[in-house]
This record gives C-alpha cells, sequence and structure tokens, in this order.
DNA sequence: GTTCCAGTTCGACACTCATCGATATACAGA
DNA sequence: TCTGTATATCGATGAGTGTCGAACTGGAAC
C-alpha cells in the first residue's frame, strides 16, 4: 500500500517529489461543459430520461396526449419536464390545432454521446 | 365541470381520428431509467463534468491536491462534487497515506453513453 | 357569440443543491 | 508527544427542483 511513501525518506514534498503525475488541464473548456452538463442535467430525472427514450424510438412527432397515460404524475408536470427538456435543446414542440407534438433534436444528445465515448 | 361525461360519450375524438400514432412504451423500464439518470445527473454540472474529464484523460489516478488548483472553488466544495461522483458510482477512491486518489470507474458512463448512441 | 378541450403557466410547498468557512479526522515528521 | 498538512465533514444559507391544483390561453365546434 504505502510502501512507496517510505521509499521516500526526506522533507513533507521533497523537491521534484509529487503525490501524482502532473495533471493535464481538461480537455473540455469551460463553455463546452456547462453545455453538455445542461444536457446531462436535463436527462437527470427518471422520467425525463423515459420522456426522451420514448420520443426517440418514436420516428415521427408524438402528441403530449399520448405521454401523459405513461406517467404516473399529473399533466402540468409532465408540461413542466418537457418544458425542461425544451429548454436544454433536447427537443423542439410544434403546435397543430389543439395538439402540440414534440420531436428530440437529436444534436445535443450527439455532443454529450461523443464526450461519453 | 364533469356533466359533459354523460352527455358525450363517444365522439369527442372521432372515431379513427387521432391526434398521433400509437406510442410504444418505454424501452428503458423505469429502474434503467433510474439508475442512467443519476449517472446523467451526477454530471449535470460543468465542474463535476471536467472533473470527470480529467480523470478519464488521466490513465493512472490523480490526487486531490491536484485538482484542486484547477477549479476555482474552494476545497470542501470539490470534496462536495467527489462525493457526488463517487455517490453515483462514477468515480472511486483510495487513500495513501495524507493523499486521497480518484479514478474514474467506465462502466455507468458506459452504459450511458450505449443508450444514448 | 358560447362552450369545450389540450396544453401551458402560475402560486405554493417541501425538498435538494452548490457554496462557503469552520471544524474534524487521519496521517507524517520531528 | 506535538505540529503541520491533506482531505472530509459539519452547519448555514441562498438558489433551484419536482410536484400539485388552480387559473389561463388559444383553438375547435356548436
Amino acid at each position: 500500500m504505502s510502501v512507496e511513501l517510505e521509499l521516500v525518506p526526506k522533507q513533507k514534498r521533497p523537491a521534484g517529489e509529487r503525490c501524482c503525475e502532473p495533471v493535464v488541464y481538461p480537455d473540455v473548456d469551460r463553455a463546452q461543459a456547462t453545455r453538455m452538463a445542461e444536457v446531462a442535467k436535463a436527462l437527470g430525472d427518471p422520467i425525463r430520461l423515459q420522456l426522451v427514450d420514448v420520443l426517440r424510438k418514436h420516428a415521427g412527432k408524438v402528441c403530449v396526449c399520448e405521454l401523459v397515460p405513461l406517467f404516473d404524475i399529473s399533466q402540468p408536470t409532465l408540461s413542466h419536464h418537457l418544458g425542461k427538456l425544451r429548454a436544454a435543446r433536447i427537443v423542439g414542440s410544434e403546435r397543430r390545432g389543439l395538439w402540440a407534438y414534440y420531436y428530440v433534436d437529436p444534436e445535443p444528445l450527439e455532443e454529450l454521446s461523443g464526450w461519453l465515448s
């Protein structure tokens, strides 16, 4: 465990001695990190993650009235979650008559996915 | 309020008329969604996302003392963020003497990445 | 016009979060 | 032992979140 530490005899942190290899700075800058974190944060709720899952698997655009019965939450709460996803630009929406249709914009998800893999 | 329910039982939405195609259920079940959402939530902060970025790029284990100067936050706050990442099982830690070393566990990130792509 | 209806927004609530300074813990060196 | 250092935890605070019912908005149909 700490054998290698005893090989380092003298001062608290001897000159040229480090507790670890020097660390490079993050490859993602603050702006990228902020953008991707915003997307990740929007996915950081089970209902929103499942919402995105449904919308992604569904080729076309999905009506809110079809989403409501899938989840055990009130309709205003679902609307709130859709608003969060829209604020993160993960989904877009369109109104046709009485109904509102949602669809996934793949780009933000792709940026996050690209960083992860 | 609910008077109209008896009046018009049938045709508020005319037979055969739909607002959209029928929606399949989410492919990810609630347990998967909860697990992945926990990971996504932990990544939903720019500092934590950059922390993971540094740790992933760094082959070995990284000492906390190298992480602190990279970010403009206090040491307790950094420790708090590392604790969040550890709670989400994105990173693990090990103590050697005075120092604590953190490393990435790739599995949770891979699960999220696999779902995203 | 009036009356529904799908969806959004509002107001409130309890809860969680990011942040800090202060304090505690754990260890190394003397 | 005592001193100093690296990291974690505590306590507080202000900001944000998920949730609901109520109210509002804009179309559609009568």
